[in-house]
DNA sequence: ATGCCTCAGCTCCTGAGA
């Protein structure tokens, strides 16, 4: 079965997309970041048409997640658990035996800030919060926008982006303490083609440049790990009119 | 180059994103 994720940057805008990709892409689980939009506004009668239950965590303006999958989804947690956030951010469910979480991780915008310090605290929150997690669910995957980059692999321009947002070491820091609870990255599992990236910046015709990061993730626990077979990331969607700038990540597991 | 795109909103500019 395949999971995915993938930041639409506005559900409203995006959702012919989503549909669209969809039905080309029938993964069985997929969960969204920057809804921008209220449950009240969720279209869940259009994917459930696509043949899609959904849950959702909407915001107005900023943020907000979705789960869509094929199956029911259970035990749907809203955020994190422990962590006092004001913003929707993140969504978790137990589908098909696992334990998924999606999640959009903040931006941080600038080292120094106070949006980085939220950023830190947040994922210092998302982690005291997911080791146990994995203890009560061993079969579990991690997916979303996670606004760091592992290292210059995953960075268009490494010595440009040095030190700046979604490169700095106290993110790569809380990225890399997250694979340290028992958690791989799916994508890197695998040979990947160089300069795969799964953003790229709508100015200066970034993704006709390739000028891109890979701040979008899968992370799946020990227990999985035997059964992920493919992970890539699509770019398709990319080259579609009025495209989000972030692109989907999929990930195949077999045997389950 | 405190911009370049894109999106939402108390919309004809501003804040945020990454």
């Amino acid at each position: 079965m395949k999971l995915a994720t993938w930041n639409v940057n506005s559900l409203t805008v995006r959702l012919p997309q989503v549909l669209d990709w969809l039905a080309a892409n029938p993964v069985e689980l997929l969960v969204l970041q920057e809804l921008k939009m209220t449950d009240e506004k969720f279209p869940h009668e259009a994917f459930r048409h696509a043949g899609y239950q959904s849950e959702c965590f909407g915001q107005k303006t900023y943020n907000g997640v979705a789960l869509l999958s094929r199956t029911q989804a259970s035990q749907i947690i809203r955020n994190i658990p422990g962590f006092t956030d004001e913003m929707a951010r993140v969504i978790s469910a137990d589908v098909n035996g696992i334990r998924v979480i999606g999640g959009y991780f903040p931006n941080g915008q600038e080292p120094g800030s106070d949006k980085f310090e939220y950023k830190m605290a947040w994922l210092k929150g998302l982690r005291d919060w997911l080791r146990n997690e994995l203890i009560s669910n061993p079969k579990l995957v991690i997916m979303g926008d996670y606004n760091i980059t592992f290292d210059d692999a995953d960075v268009w321009d490494p010595v440009g982006m040095r030190d700046q947002i979604h490169c700095t070491n106290e993110e790569r820091y809380h990225l890399n303490a997250m694979i340290g609870l028992g958690l791989y990255d799916a994508f890197r599992l695998f040979d990947q083609a160089p300069k795969s990236y799964s953003w790229w910046d709508y100015r200066d015709f970034g993704f006709k440049r390739n000028r891109g990061m890979r701040i979008d993730h899968i992370l799946i626990s020990h227990a999985l790990k035997p059964l992920v077979t493919r992970c890539w990331i699509d770019k398709t969607p990319r080259k579609n009119e009025r495209p989000s700038d972030h692109t989907p990540v999929v990930v195949e597991l077999t045997g389950l």
